[in-house]
DNA sequence: TTGCAGGGGTCAA
DNA sequence: TTGACCCCTGCA
């Protein structure tokens, strides 16, 4: 079948999907948005999406989806990969210098990915000091040990757990998982997620600054958290999520000396506009693989 | 082998 | 503006 100029093949328990471009799953599941995504050693990637685990691969160009349907493409893998973007236009308007240009070609593969925004604002309260090991680990426990059982080929996989799931667990059973001193924050967002103060899913309607403005009242969420999670949600592009890593870049390739966060959020919003948050991917990407500024 | 610094940030003083 | 913070890894 033909799903928006997709096509879209039914085999073997799993779908193959041609007409992709702009896709590199490195690319994307390595550029920082996501931890949950498992590199197998045949190079493929298993995860969980919502409550679906399927494992992913490319293949003549096309995307190979295990355990998936056409239906689920429909009503999830679709809109989760952002397949319905015209990434070569935003990359053709992102080249806008040389810096940007050997960016996007080192990250042509780049797609941001719409995540379920409550994973999202979790995953990256436990990133907030912490190594991407560490918070991948983290994140697997506390879906293994409050998250729904999901089955692949004899396998089990875990779905991320709700609000009310992590509010009721107590803080000192989410501290096994190993979150740490951010465990407090967990449960405390969980509750106010859970009373209605924040409501989520109200965010859509805001602009980016109103945004993240009612995020930074989440204990553990701060302007660069709010910022991860509007914009790997898939709830704002508008941002320029500014990170020790796209701090150093912007810092070597741009101003060509020691900047401040505020400079550089208003350096990005006035260069690349509505498209900061792409911009921002391909430069973390670029640098942190680079290792750009690093010491 | 043991010890210590430090990490994709936030909070409190 | 600055240090503390869980916990694990890398490197003396």
């Amino acid at each position: 079948m033909n799903y928006k100029g997709y096509e879209v093949t039914e085999k073997d328990n799993g779908i193959i999907v041609g007409n992709v471009r702009d896709f590199d799953l490195v690319h994307i599941f390595q550029c920082g948005q996501c931890f949950r995504w498992i590199k197998q050693q045949d190079g493929s990637f298993t995860g969980v999406v919502r409550d679906k685990v399927v494992n992913v691969r490319m293949e003549d160009g096309k995307l190979i989806m295990h355990n998936a349907t056409s239906e689920d493409f429909q009503s999830l893998w679709y809109d989760y990969f952002d397949l319905g973007r015209d990434y070569g236009e935003i990359k053709k308007q992102l080249m806008k210098d040389e810096i940007m240009e050997k960016a996007v070609k080192f990250g042509y593969g780049i797609r941001l990915l719409k995540q379920d925004i409550w994973e999202t604002v979790v995953s990256f309260i436990i990133s907030a000091n912490n190594r991407i090991p560490m918070i991948m680990k983290t994140v697997a426990a506390i879906c293994k040990a409050y998250g729904k059982e999901l089955k692949m080929d004899g396998d089990s996989y875990y779905t991320f757990p709700d609000s009310r799931l992590l509010e009721n667990s107590g803080l000192e059973r989410l501290q096994l998982c190993g979150g740490g001193f951010r465990c407090k924050y967990i449960v405390n967002t969980s509750r106010m997620v859970n009373s209605g103060e924040i409501d989520l899913a109200a965010l859509t309607g805001m602009t980016a600054g109103e945004a993240r403005e009612e995020l930074v009242r989440f204990p553990g969420v701060g302007n660069k958290v709010a910022d991860c999670t509007l914009l790997f949600s898939g709830t704002k592009y508008d941002v320029f999520p500014t990170d020790v890593w796209v701090k150093r870049v912007m810092e070597v390739l741009y101003f060509k000396r020691e900047a401040g966060f505020k400079e550089i959020q208003d350096f990005a919003s006035e260069y690349f506009g509505e498209f900061s948050g792409f911009a921002q991917q391909y430069l973390f990407y670029y640098a942190r693989e680079l290792r750009i500024g690093a010491k």
